[in-house]
RNA sequence: GGAGGGGUACCAAAGCGGUCAAAUGGGGCGGGCUGUAAACCCGUUGACUUCGGUCUUCGAAGGUUCGAAUCCUUCCCCCUCCA
């Protein structure tokens, strides 16, 4: 008995302390339904990409956080809503997808959000629904009657998502306007059929959970909480999780288990102890031990725990060991994972090569990479563009080891 | 509806007939220092190039001119003030 209370307690208490907690609709009385029994929580999300990013991590976190206190977490897919569009913190209207194509990205989505939630627990093993399946059988008059009749516009222009589009005097269309109305009645929905009491979101969901929360008021009588999390400030002051070549994406196909390894390798000193506890599952009196060591160190801890808890304890392991044979001078890249070129391309210069390489890369971009110092061949400076690739630069095992600048390193098959 | 201001490269912002592939700042990229950090310093930042140049860019389409981001016409889009 005494262990099953101590599992559960203090979830409140942790999502403080590792740095997610912004605002709670009733904090005292949630904490006290936290500590008293298993709930179900949830958090809603957007079905607008083909993954997720790491920008979503930190709610995945909040799910794994309720999974470690006993109590369910509720992953809704926003299958209904993404057809809508969330006005929240959006000048514009965003382009609305093909169903086909969100569809496609709910797959997606739900695999990754299964790798993070995986449990034998089945007390807490995640529940997925996804919204689509109650929202669009809704009958327009008895959803007015029923839900609609609790809403006032008065309160609902009142909400940031709206008031910001109408001051800036850009059109709002009916239908995103009703996208609180649709967040709400999922909750609702959720509290019925799931009996769950909490959901929680970044905080710029704050007015659509608060809404929710009324409702189910309202509606049925039943008090349910809501949750939101900080928004991540970088020390830079840039956003987290979007970096100039694009997003840290989740999904190994779309950016690969190295670069994800790499990206919490290159976190700036001054956010690794807020890493640290915010995106790994150590607890926070080891995190404190570690938080004394080498910053360098702190960093590949990070790393590893980041990235083993998506991609596995072998792969980060291995990307890992790529790093640091791949920072060290005289690696030959052996360990590097290779990229496959054709034969023919023995005699292409330089220029031509890495074109096939990184197609993103322009022929003036390598000219002046060239001339700047910023390509190697086998750890050797290449500073003419008319280099040709050889046989002689070939290992016997039928690679060279290609560097773009100093941190990205290509291990060449031929 | 009335009056005015503006749309320039990834972003912000100068230029207002030739010397403009377009000042400056931010961001990016490369190099240096270091610790795969930050800060700082240097270089670079349209494409293609036989390195001589060539081609495409300043909201869109036309026009004037030897020559336009710059002048004219039409159109589209934004912003501010008044009603």
């Amino acid at each position: 008995m005494y262990i099953k209370l101590s599992l559960m307690n203090h979830f409140l208490k942790e999502f403080k302390d590792r740095g997610y907690y912004y605002q709670c609709t009733d904090e005292k009385a949630l904490d006290k339904k936290l500590n008293d029994q298993s709930i179900k929580g949830y958090i809603g999300f957007d079905c607008t990409a083909p993954s997720l990013h790491v920008g979503s991590l930190l709610q995945i976190m909040c799910l794994r956080l309720l999974q470690k206190h006993g109590h369910k977490p509720i992953v809704l897919l926003g299958g209904g809503t993404t057809r809508i569009g969330d006005p929240s913190g959006k000048d514009k209207t965003r382009k609305i997808l093909e169903d086909s194509e969100i569809e496609k990205n709910i797959k997606s989505i739900e695999k990754i959000l299964k790798i993070f939630l995986k449990t034998n627990d089945k007390k807490v093993s995640p529940i997925f629904v996804n919204n689509y399946t109650w929202l669009k059988n809704l009958n327009y008059i008895s959803f007015l009657r029923d839900i609609g009749k609790h809403f006032t516009i008065n309160k609902m222009l009142s909400f940031d998502s709206v008031k910001l589009r109408l001051e800036r005097e850009q059109s709002l269309s009916y239908m995103e306007f009703n996208y609180m109305i649709l967040q709400a009645y999922d909750f609702l929905e959720l509290n019925n059929n799931e009996n769950c009491l909490l959901q929680i979101g970044g905080s710029d969901q704050w007015g659509n959970i608060v809404n929710g929360v009324e409702l189910i008021k309202r509606h049925s009588s039943k008090e349910v909480y809501g949750l939101t999390t900080n928004l991540i400030t970088l020390a830079s002051g840039a956003k987290m999780g979007k970096t100039e070549s694009g997003a840290i994406w989740l999904d190994k196909k779309l950016f690969s288990v190295f670069d994800y390894w790499q990206f919490w390798r290159n976190t700036d000193d001054r956010d690794v102890l807020k890493f640290l506890k915010m995106f790994t599952d150590l607890n926070l009196i080891e995190i404190n031990k570690i938080s004394s060591q080498d910053i360098n160190h702190q960093k590949i801890i990070l790393a590893n725990e980041a990235t083993s808890m998506l991609h596995g304890a072998e792969a980060s392991v291995e990307a890992a060991q790529i790093a640091k044979n791949s920072f060290s001078e005289n690696s030959t890249g052996e360990n590097l994972p290779g990229t496959k070129i054709d034969k023919s391309n023995i005699g292409k210069d330089i220029i031509n090569l890495i074109t096939i390489i990184d197609k993103n890369l322009s022929k003036s971009e390598i000219r002046r990479l060239v001339k700047s110092n910023g390509i190697k061949i086998n750890n050797q400076n290449i500073d003419d563009e008319k280099f040709i690739i050889s046989k002689n630069i070939i290992d016997k095992n039928k690679f060279f080891k290609l560097s773009i600048g100093k941190k990205r390193h290509f291990k060449i098959i031929i």
